[in-house]
DNA sequence: GATGAATGAGGATTCATTCAT
DNA sequence: AATGAATGAATCCTCATTCAT
């Protein structure tokens, strides 16, 4: 079964119908601020009002408040999601490095959407559980067979596994969490394109330094 | 000026009479559901159920939903805080271990404020931010200092210092944000002793890794 | 004045065009739904679904919901109305008993029709009454004079005629009326052919028993 | 089992608290629409106007419209039910006539009462089936029997009992369904105690015609 | 004739808060 | 200190209706 592909209303690459147009933008002004507010401290009112509608006219687009975002989850996710698959699928057995640069890549063009998921993170993921359900446990399983398969295996201790994955996790999605919070503190923003190449950098340095080497191009040189 | 010692109506150590242990309780659940549900995710109607009250009641003890709130995360913060300056002011210069696992022994205390925190962080601090903004950032830029005169400044660029407190930051915190869909998920309680002992073993070792050694005995034994 | 003939936008007998046929269907299921749910209980959406089409476009058909549910009445009283005016006005002085069966066997052709009504009588006839005033008065007079020149006359207090006329209508009308809890509480259908023939064969019984004799025949034969 | 004995918190006779008071008030008023527009034409606001609220007051006091709405209910079948059990059970076998009477002075009693049921009726009972389902088929069952063991049973086949039963009832209940209709097109209002007691004695008269005596009396004196 | 989209009005319900007891 | 009652504000959602297509 093929990652999530909801989109509102079948559309395909751009919208044609005004219709359609409208959902998108619903989406983008509900992707905000339900990543910024989480889903109990945004009203559909301040989605519609960022759109230009009143509210009622958000059910001609989605059933519900909770319709309205699934499908944010879903459009931010699935990308993210086909990306991963593809990366873990593309057999290059111990690239590690790579899974976790596409991870941190897509999650840059779409910032929003690791905040929703920590959102969710926190609140036990009563919405994201059953997209998630079906391919983190897969990914997950299989960051953990490139640590046994590649060079780190030698550093860590196999229990040590899932935790290393959870920290790598957490470097990347953890990043784009306390970028609001960051920025109200210190006025930078870690979403700006130069932090962000930054922070991808400085990520794959410490792959190297956790992992052994960068296992893409030469796996066993720095073992 | 000392770190908040923010308690529910002057309540000294243990508290005494009656009033203080409701007022306990009540933060009690409140860190609970706010930790869970986040602020505006969370009635005053749950916590007062969960504690045996009527709503109403809550007034007797805080203020408003938001001084109860502003409270739980005072009395959460306040310790830590203490804890981390303490470390800080310690003097060992180059601690920069002691001073993240004094803070991942005191969040596994305490293992809901990691994720009251994160809501706040994820929110934009709006709660957070006055309490933060004084101790944080000397905290930060102390941790900064220290890689700079540790030995991992030859391995690290300066402009990765933060970024690197940053994703330490985010390795411990991120850890307990996760938990709760962890749970969901894989069954397993990240929060449990076993777990969190393992995960400040590993955490330990990543210090090791990437900051060259661990700078508190010898800096250089393990460069 | 003759009995109303108010028919959807000019269909004669049987309906011919498309436009026709649409108008024919929506007042069928408006029918239905208004009486099994009132007019406040039923949503032109529920209407709009029953018949296959989108709510909009029932305007195509109806000015608003209120001139929907007139039409309905409208439609299903006429004939009605129709058939007592003629039984009426056949002179057969003493023919209570015809008047009556001729209005069992209408409703029985329309089952729907007295619970319309029934909503009707409960929340004041906003709807039905000018349909009403007009030709019911008139009936229960006569209905009143029936009896009064009939053999029950001997029976029955003069100022006890219209109570009686009361009696027989909700003998009548209230039978279809609990048919929905009655299947709901017994499983049997009032409205089934065999209940019906059984309960016009009844209430021609309970006609000769109240009012003397079946007065159409022969005034004394049954007494 | 009893019969139903719901009342709003506890109040036994007349209300001693405030907030008992309140309960009353407001069952009255919401008795007083729902008999005249239904659950689905009344609205809350409409409750808390007639008594001098404000919407949400009314969850004060009733967990929903819902719940309102079956209290309502609860407390009007409640003296009736109790009544007629009471009628039943008082063993004196051939009395159908006792107990339409108590049916209808207790109706008489609360004429809002009989509407409700009408409305639940033409619904199909929705509110009202749960409540019923456990008294009224015993008392219909009853109502079968004494027929059948009366002198009645001789003018009646046996399969016409129920519908006898049902003739009756709607000659009762009707009655006060379209009181409202009556009054519209009439002027003249059913509910008048001296229509009331007419109608009364009507029924009484027709029970006497219907089922061969007055059978409290003497059973068997025109059997 | 049919419909997608939009909306004003309203409707049930929640919630934080106040106040008298 | 606890609470029943009340309420303004808000929230999600429904519904009848309109209009452009």
């Amino acid at each position: 079964m093929p990652p999530p592909d909801i989109r509102p209303r079948a559309e395909i690459r751009s919208p044609r119908r005004k219709g359609e147009r409208t959902a998108v933008r619903i989406l983008d002004a509900a992707e905000d601020l339900f990543a910024s507010r989480g889903f109990a401290g945004t009203a559909l009112r301040d989605v519609a009002d960022a759109v230009g509608l009143r509210t009622p006219s958000l059910y001609n687009h989605f059933e519900s408040k909770d319709a309205l975002y699934e499908a944010v989850l879903a459009r931010g996710i699935g990308p993210v999601l086909r990306a991963l698959v593809e990366a873990v699928e593309s057999r290059q057995t111990h690239d590690a490095d790579r899974l976790v640069k596409t991870l941190m890549v897509q999650l840059a063009l779409r910032p929003k959407l690791p905040q929703l998921i920590q959102h969710e993170s926190l609140t036990g993921g009563e919405h994201l559980s059953p997209m998630l359900r079906e391919w983190i446990a897969p990914i997950f399983a299989r960051a953990d067979q490139m640590i046994e398969t590649g060079p780190a295996a030698n550093r860590w201790q196999p229990e040590q596994f899932p935790l290393l994955v959870i920290a790598m996790y957490n470097i990347i999605v953890g990043y784009f969490t306390i970028a609001p919070l960051y920025k109200e503190l210190n006025g930078q923003d870690l979403l700006s394109s130069r932090m962000l190449e930054q922070q991808t950098r400085l990520f794959g340095e410490l792959i190297v330094v956790i992992f052994g080497s960068n296992p893409t191009s030469e796996p066993d040189a720095d073992g």
